[in-house]
DNA sequence: GAATTATTTAGATTATATCTAATATGACAT
DNA sequence: ATGTCATATTAGATATAATCTAAATAATTC
């Protein structure tokens, strides 16, 4: 949408705004389905100029090193990423693996005693369990 | 330490307690340190008798499934794993990707209409920042 | 003890991610 | 405009993590 602002978050960061990378990050703003590199890859391959697996790879560590973009690693399978914009958590459903947005509220910090000498940067909450298709009784009978 | 404990937990779970697959639930039963499948592999080979690699994976994918152990995906890093004791929550380091335990407290559930079909079975906090080894100032510019 | 089922195994295979080193691009000083 | 230099891109090779295969072994049931 506004590529203009892009841009200037990329440019914010210390970043180039270069096609490639600009496709990544406006590809990920567009969508909130946490696509995989692969999947990215795929999609900003679709439209010129074309972009290879290092650079988008590249283009994602960037991103997510600048702030800009969110990793989620789900186990067993490819990670995702999600442009970070309004604050949110993550339900990430045990069957299939999707990750899903849920509404943002605070998280309760733990005892500044527990943490000794780490530095905490961020709490991360992630509901876990069956995402709303994979939920539905389906006749699982049937089918095992 | 409590072998007739392990053999029953294992057996209440359905699964056979077979030599490697109690080496591999005893070895993360008297460690707290968060190892990768790999690690755990070398550790239970270093005692007889021997299991294969595949074997390993096949036993830890088991004992997750059957909730005695818990698997940490780490971003790009290999999974960690985690004997399920006392409740606890996990720090994760951003710079080295250790784990490590930290004390647990109850966390808010979610609003249930935000849940809408899903099925919630767990919520999970994750703390992320650097470990105390990582955030010593430690000559960072020596090194660089 | 024969049949059945679960488990283990070595090695091949897949999936995911990173590295390499050659090339291209853009910023900017002259 | 042209040269310089840091940054970014590329194809393909490589590394790493995890799973699959099919045959062998071990335990359980009949
Ligand atoms: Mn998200
Ligand atoms: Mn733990
Ligand atoms: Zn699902
Ligand atoms: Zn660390």
């Amino acid at each position: 949408m506004d590529a203009e602002a892009i841009k200037q978050s990329l440019e914010n960061s210390g970043l180039r705004c270069t096609p490639q990378r600009y496709a990544v990050m406006a590809f990920l703003m567009e969508h909130n389905r946490h696509p995989t590199a692969a999947e990215i890859f795929e999609a900003v391959n679709r439209v010129d100029p074309r972009s290879s697996r290092a650079t988008t790879y590249n283009n994602l560590r960037d991103l997510v090193q600048a702030g800009l973009v969110r990793e989620v690693a789900v186990e067993g399978r490819a990670a995702r990423f999600d442009a970070k914009g309004i604050r949110h958590h993550h339900f990430i459903c045990d069957r299939c693996g999707n990750v899903e947005d849920m509404e943002w509220y605070d998280v309760p910090r733990p005892a500044s005693g527990s943490l000794g000498k780490r530095i905490l940067r961020e709490c991360e909450l992630i509901f876990r369990g069956l995402c709303k298709k994979c939920a539905l009784p389906r006749a699982s009978r049937k089918l095992s």
